[in-house]
RNA sequence: GGAGAGGUGGCUGAGUGGUCGAAAGCAGCGGUUUGCUAAACCGUCGUAGUGCCUUAAAGCGCUACCGGGGGUUCGAAUCCCCCCCUCUCCGCCA
């Protein structure tokens, strides 16, 4: 969300970096919208007032004996014309806060402009991909064969896009939960949380999911609940409505959690395996920083999502988004893609985005040094997507003989250093 | 799920129809005093919208906000209705 008066200040230049993004401001209808709207509320206010002066007196004047009966007819009257000058007023809210919950975030200077995936830019390379003397197979052949994973029986339990990890394969989902909560916590100085995986309808307003992505999300019935796509969602609105003290921040929270998507829309991409699920488990990052430092933030963020990599020896590339392929919210993105022996190409692994103040807005965070009080910068990012994870250790460790290899640093979390049939 | 108590500014807490954006205390901020610290004293101290003014900030007004929504009334923190949340007890339960 943008802030209402300085995005009417520079509405020209604002439409013309949206533009970038393939988005296109409606000036006209803006710049009506916002004069009307402050003519009604100019116009209901006096009235307000003038209603409010003539209540005084009723109360003075029948505090001294007088007859008032005549006043107050005419204070009734102006609050029946009241009523309607407030609806009129809170139709053209109504109406300017539908197109302002529209209008996505600004990308920052440094973001390349474009038009899709295609014209994101390379930032970084990290590893080789590995070279295999047999040809390598994807994880939706060797899970089933190593009896790790079952989507058989996942479907009659729930239906498409669901799994079952089995024996080894869940020790492996669950050690990589444990390694990256502890590098997170041990390492890079985050805060582990472990938030409720459903959220209310005020937190997905915050984190701005709501209402334009509702398609999206998993809905309870009867209750105005949701099932979390990412715990983005109850971390950040951990501060939901807060103000928080200047001094403190950055503040870093790290959270484990299941996320829930209806993958609406994805019909017919990455159907094969474990990539693309309705549930799958994740490692998020959150940050709340100062806005002055936010970028800083952002580059080491990505850098603690990479970390995880590294020390798991798996081939990645980070790029930075171009406007056109932008999520919404966000004012600068960095993708991490890790080496897919399966896709023989990179894979999205992790999203760091900065937000700046558009999600801080929505959901009202503050900071406050001494006595000047402004919106937060929110940031998060994956480290990671533990399922992709989970796929990339199979693919990229996985032997001639069938059997997956444990990169090192994950064997005191799994017990073994590798997986074999049986 | 049942019974009861309660939700007021950063915190504690007064306030049952007009003089209440709201007492008081604490914390914060500015200052005086002080060798330093502490203490004392004085002042200041909510958020948002909108109008005027302004390059802007500041300033000066107005409006709204006492958990959320609706109602009664000339006028609501205060009365009525619905909902949410917290606490205590009971029931159920991992």
């Amino acid at each position: 969300m943008h802030d209402l008066s300085s995005f009417r200040q520079n509405l020209d230049a604002i439409a013309l970096r949206l533009a970038d993004r393939g988005f296109t401001v409606d000036t006209g209808t803006f710049r009506s919208l916002d004069t009307e709207r402050r003519a009604a509320i100019t116009e209901a206010e006096k009235l307000r007032a003038d209603r409010n002066a003539q209540s005084q007196e009723i109360g003075k004047l029948s505090k001294s004996g007088a007859d008032t009966t005549e006043l107050r007819e005419r204070v009734r009257q102006m609050g029946e014309r009241m009523k309607e000058l407030d609806q009129k007023a809170a139709e053209l809210e109504a109406n300017l806060q539908a197109m302002m919950a529209s209008i996505p975030n600004v990308p920052h200077a440094s973001v390349p402009t474009g038009k899709s995936a295609d014209d994101n830019v390379e930032v970084r390379r990290w590893g080789t991909p590995p070279e295999f003397s047999f040809a390598p197979k994807a994880h939706w052949d060797l899970g089933p064969e190593l009896g790790i994973l079952d989507f058989e029986r996942a479907a009659k339990i729930t239906g498409a896009r669901f799994v079952v990890y089995k024996g080894l394969g869940a020790k492996l989902e669950r050690a990589l939960i444990s390694f990256m909560l502890d590098v997170h916590t041990q390492h890079h100085g985050y805060t582990e949380m472990l938030p409720p995986f459903i959220a209310n309808k005020d937190s997905f307003y915050g984190t701005g999911q709501l209402p334009k992505f509702e398609a999206d999300l998993f809905k309870l019935e009867g209750t105005d609940y949701y099932l979390i796509p990412t715990a983005e969602v109850p971390v950040t609105n951990y501060y939901r409505d807060e103000t928080l003290d200047a001094d403190k921040l950055p503040i870093q929270f790290c959270a484990y959690t299941p996320c829930f998507r209806s993958e609406a829309g994805s019909y017919g991409r990455d159907v094969r395996g474990i990539i693309r699920q309705h549930q799958f488990q994740k490692v998020e990052l959150v940050k709340f920083a100062p806005p002055e430092s936010s970028y800083d933030e952002l580059e080491s963020l990505t850098r603690d999502a990479e970390d995880i990599l590294q020390r798991l020896g798996l081939p990645y590339r980070t790029v930075v988004l171009c406007t056109g392929d932008l999520g919404a919210s966000s004012a600068k993105t960095y993708d991490i893609e890790v080496w897919l022996p399966g896709q023989n190409g990179y894979k999205e692994i992790s999203s760091c985005s900065n937000f700046e103040a558009f999600q801080a807005r929505r959901a009202a965070i503050r900071t406050k040094s001494g006595k000047k009080s402004e919106f937060a910068h929110t940031l998060n990012g994956s480290a990671l997507a533990v399922g992709r994870t989970w796929v990339a250790i199979v693919e990229n460790y996985q032997q001639a003989d069938g059997s997956v290899v444990i990169p090192e640093a994950l064997r005191p979390y799994m017990g073994t250093d590798v997986i074999r049939a049986g």
